[in-house]
DNA sequence: CTGAAAGCGCTTACAG
DNA sequence: CTGAAAGCGCTTACAG
């Protein structure tokens, strides 16, 4: 049993084996400053010998930078979020830079604690899709940002928090999903889910809008308004009851489905998650119901399941690992010393099918 | 613009805000030695006052211990993996550990890259899949833990490699997707894919057989003998044809599947990944055949899509957040200290569907 | 170009 | 219980 742990060898120990000062040592170790070519090899010949690496936490500690950044998202294992950390990570190796990833589960607490643990850690810059909603109070979030820790938001924006952000054009992709489907001919579109509403009483559309409008600025928030634009400018009267507001679960898109079917039936519906679209393919299987024939389908999160689904769905392709590269560039950025006004970046959403394929058909005589 | 960057308190400050010793400070915001009460509460009071929070970096570097491990994987945005580093993420919480990504893309020198930079940064374990097969050099991980981090694998093991695993027990799964397909009638069962084989040109079952027992031990792989294992036991013979050994992409599954649908038609498929099930699928609907009456599927890694497909798939669940979790708690247990021998951890691979639902239906009495 | 010394912010024996 | 001092392994002015 071999428990002679093998210690690893200090820049001190280079520099005795090579013959030269700490200092020289570390020039050589450190590529900086100017060190002459003869004890440039024999440094370089001891550490070899030795297997010399160099300790990056004491450097961190003596340079004041760790270059690490700090990623908290709500789930790891939720494709979306999968995609953004890929994003994320790439380019932050391209700049030289380990991640730290931290899940918070959309929990407000545990962000909190995350990016707590971040700081002490001393991660050069945080990277974070806030949860708990716009008027969340984030303290550490805005703890950190304050104590000038560099901060970028993806996917979500905090109220009166001056932080860079990169999010997707959720307005703009609401809108484009209604509008796939009104150009189809649906008047009837549901909405699962939309802006989590904390009461389920029925409200007025006005009521609705103003609170949405107001008081939301989460991205199926900002979905529903671009629903509610396209609904708007086409004449079509905005109904509350089709709009799903309850618990945002796959359980809760399948209550809120069954009884949409079973007594008010749209014939189109917009599932604004990938959780939401999944949910609505297992109720209308559990229904009878044929897509498109009976019900139209618009998605979000695009999947290569969509594509060979039958038929293939309709979806909003977010371009996820872009949205987590272009926060770490911003981060970088940050980090590098920029000081410049917030930077509010807003990425384009697609249809994958376009045309008159997908899940989207016009709406039964019928109906 | 405030340019006035509030630094951090340190432990000093707040000792001398307190009015005690470094090291009485020390003590209390270390919860460590004894202090009385009335120093304890004074230097909590300034610590509050000053808004004092623990450098971890620091604490570190003198204690010798960062509390982080580090993560090696293929690709964090695929499923598989995501839901992997979601289990070890939450294990590593519980154990109080922050978690290092890094993504190899199955590429040995990436991951010799990552696996230097995690021990550079000091982290007290690492957590990999190794990648390049079996019998790649890994010389950083190797050199890793010889410098003794611990280090324990994922869902691959490298040989000669003398590290804790965790993996799937990959070959039952192979035995359990042919024995359902065997027992339903098929014995014309293809496989996609499986062993990553140099060679293109077709082989004996015999030299097919001895080259995968010898020299892989991959995932794929062993789920290739668990299909041969199955085969065997009922008298039917191999055929290296229906095997595909080529490149192992999306692109490479449809070559496959169409040319092998163009000459001699399996009655049945096993898709070995999820990559290569979508793939399987697309080639399906191009070809025209019908799920399950024409041609049998068995999938792996199992996802909220197959349950909704038309008609649902029958696919073996992975437990990969399990795996993730199991693995960082062997990790945690090396790093407290244990020495003992090299454990490998087998989870079991399930059916999802069982009966006669999914998409096996016997094979077609023309075939 | 080169080396001794101080410093990064903690922890940890060691006396008192 | 308490404080001065040394140490973790680097980097960084500062003289020589």
């Amino acid at each position: 049993m071999t428990n002679a742990e093998p210690m690893r060898p200090t820049l001190s120990e280079v520099a005795r084996e090579a013959g030269v000062g700490r200092s020289s040592a570390a020039r050589v170790l450190g590529n900086y400053g100017s060190v002459s070519e003869h004890t440039r090899s024999r440094v370089l010949l001891a550490a070899k010998r030795l297997g010399y690496e160099t300790d990056e936490l004491a450097r961190s500690m003596s340079r004041g930078v760790t270059m690490t950044i700090g990623v908290v998202l709500a789930d790891i294992a939720n494709p979306f979020f999968a995609a953004v950390s890929r994003g994320i990570a790439d380019e932050a190796r391209r700049a030289g830079y380990g991640v730290l990833l931290v899940n918070s589960d959309e929990n407000v607490e545990l962000e909190d604690e995350a990016v707590r643990l971040l700081v002490g850690k001393r991660v050069d810059g945080i990277i974070v899709a806030p949860a708990g909603g716009a008027d969340a109070s984030a303290e550490a979030l805005r703890w950190a940002a304050d104590r000038g820790t560099p901060v970028v938001q993806v996917d979500r924006t905090l109220n009166d928090f001056e932080a860079d952000a990169v999010v997707m054009d959720n307005r703009d992709a609401g809108r484009a999903a209604a509008e796939r489907l009104i150009a189809a001919g649906h008047r009837r579109i549901a909405l699962a889910w939309g802006p989590a509403r904390p009461s389920r009483r029925r409200v007025t559309p006005e009521a609705l809008l103003r609170w949405a409008r107001t008081s939301e600025l989460s991205s199926v928030g900002e979905r529903f308004l671009g629903y509610a634009d396209a609904l708007e400018a086409a004449g079509i009267p905005l109904d509350p009851g089709l709009v799903m507001t309850g618990e945002q679960t796959s359980a809760g898109v399948r209550d809120f489905m069954r009884s949409l079917l079973a007594t008010e039936p749209p014939t189109a519906v917009i599932a604004t998650e990938l959780d939401a679209v999944v949910a609505v393919l297992a109720e209308v299987r559990e229904s009878g119901l044929r897509l498109p024939e009976d019900l139209s389908l618009v998605g979000f999160d695009d999947s290569p399941w969509a594509d060979v689904y039958t038929p293939p769905l309709t979806m909003l392709r977010q371009p996820a690992q872009l949205l987590g590269q272009r926060a770490a560039e911003r981060l970088v950025v940050r980090m590098t010393g920029d000081r410049g006004v917030r930077t509010l970046d807003h990425l384009p959403v697609e249809l994958n099918c376009s045309g008159g394929e997908g899940s989207v058909a016009p709406p039964r005589e019928d109906a």
